[in-house]
DNA sequence: CTTATTTTTTAGAACTATCTAATTTAATTT
DNA sequence: AAATTAAATTAGATAGTTCTAAAAAATAAG
């Protein structure tokens, strides 16, 4: 059973959005997530029903089958595999990755996938430290929280970022925080939530809530 | 101004039918060479005449525009980059690598094929002995003839391939025919066409006229 | 427990790409 | 030059994706 583009970007979305620990996944949800209509949505919920990588009773919401699972897997192993490429081995910059990654992870072909895996070395994550499932559409992840979450005087390492826009992505190069670096919260400000952290045990930063929230930290 | 996937593929379709030296290109040729009915060929025709990209009057012919050319060019650039990729770097067979390179040549992004181009460090051919255009669209090509139009006692090298479908590619494996392989024609039989020669001074072979027909040699 | 609001779905249209069958035009034969 | 054959185009359908506007269903408010 094969699915058209189309039809692979909204099982992503769909899973994506499951995956944020939402109850359910609303029509609106999706389609603000993929830049559409509702009514596109509709229409395509019903397809993706049909073909069975969802269960769908309309009006009544939504759940991914375990093969829905296993394809949207598919889509983002291959999506991801292409950004570590085109970082490592092309220099794009971990903001420019997005976009055409969004057209390569469609490319249908077992063989590529498979030996640009091996060719990267076998990646666990991607460039903004999100989990490469394997062949298999198994995913190690890690425990994390978002910086914002973090209590004065804690450490840890920053794994990942939530958003990858390019102007949160630029922002953060701007200001020297990049995945890999360990932190420390110095200071919470209560008022607006903002956090004052130290980077590397040389650098103090601040940095508002929502950026706060967008920054993912594995914890010591 | 944007073509779609299938624009794409025609229009490089026509360009190959143009170069092959054919005074015009009829609707059943493009139809025969992308699988297709000649009725679904008129449409587009009439598609690509609008947007500029050929000259088109109904039952009178087609004839590509400077335009046309610069992105059909542009689109094969692409497929014979991603086919040294797979080739070099991901380790396909060289008649593993149309029908993905097929997919590949459509995406889009000017900085990603700049920086592929670059990290196969500018090939000037692909894996079929085929010349990749320039960024501006120019292509160098070799002058070569069919082993085919050879004489006797003539010497030369393999420098392309004219069919590129797996079955062919295979079998010049199995025989030890390959790119950049020194030859020289030892015999020729009138009555089928078929050609006796000797690989790198090593090694006799038979082939048929089809085969001899879609071996281009460099004659020296 | 009605009424109002929000969410979701359907109806109808547009655009792309493709096909089969019918028609039109061009090229060949007699 | 008329008749036949071949090539090319048009007509009409189907399938996919997306939209706007209208209708229906579910949820929230009074
Ligand atoms: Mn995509
Ligand atoms: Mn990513
Ligand atoms: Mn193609
Ligand atoms: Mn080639």
């Amino acid at each position: 059973m094969e699915l058209t583009t189309a039809e692979e970007n909204y099982l992503k979305a769909i899973y994506h959005l499951s995956e944020e620990g939402k109850k359910s996944v609303s029509t609106n949800d999706i389609a603000a997530s993929i830049q559409t209509k509702p009514a596109s949505v509709s229409d395509m919920l019903r397809k993706l029903g049909e073909k069975e990588v969802i269960q769908y009773r309309k009006y009544y919401g939504l759940q991914i089958t375990p093969l829905g699972m296993r394809l949207a897997l598919q889509t983002i192993r291959k999506h991801r595999l292409w950004e570590v490429f085109l970082v490592d081995k092309l220099h794009f910059a971990w903001d420019e990755v997005h976009e055409v990654a969004e057209q390569l992870e469609h490319i249908q072909s077992t063989l590529l996938i498979e030996r640009l895996d091996a060719y990267l070395n076998y990646p666990k994550f991607d460039p903004h430290g999100d989990p490469i499932p394997d062949a298999f559409g198994d995913v190690r992840s890690r425990p994390r929280i978002a910086l914002q979450e973090m209590g004065i005087d804690q450490s840890g390492q920053i794994v990942a970022v939530k958003d990858s826009s390019p102007a949160f992505l630029r922002y953060l190069d701007k200001v020297g925080a990049y995945i890999g670096a360990r932190i420390k919260v110095l200071d919470k400000v209560e008022f607006d939530g903002s956090v004052e952290i130290l980077v590397d045990q040389k650098k103090t930063l601040f940095m508002s809530k929502d950026v706060a929230n967008n920054i993912l930290v594995l914890t010591s």
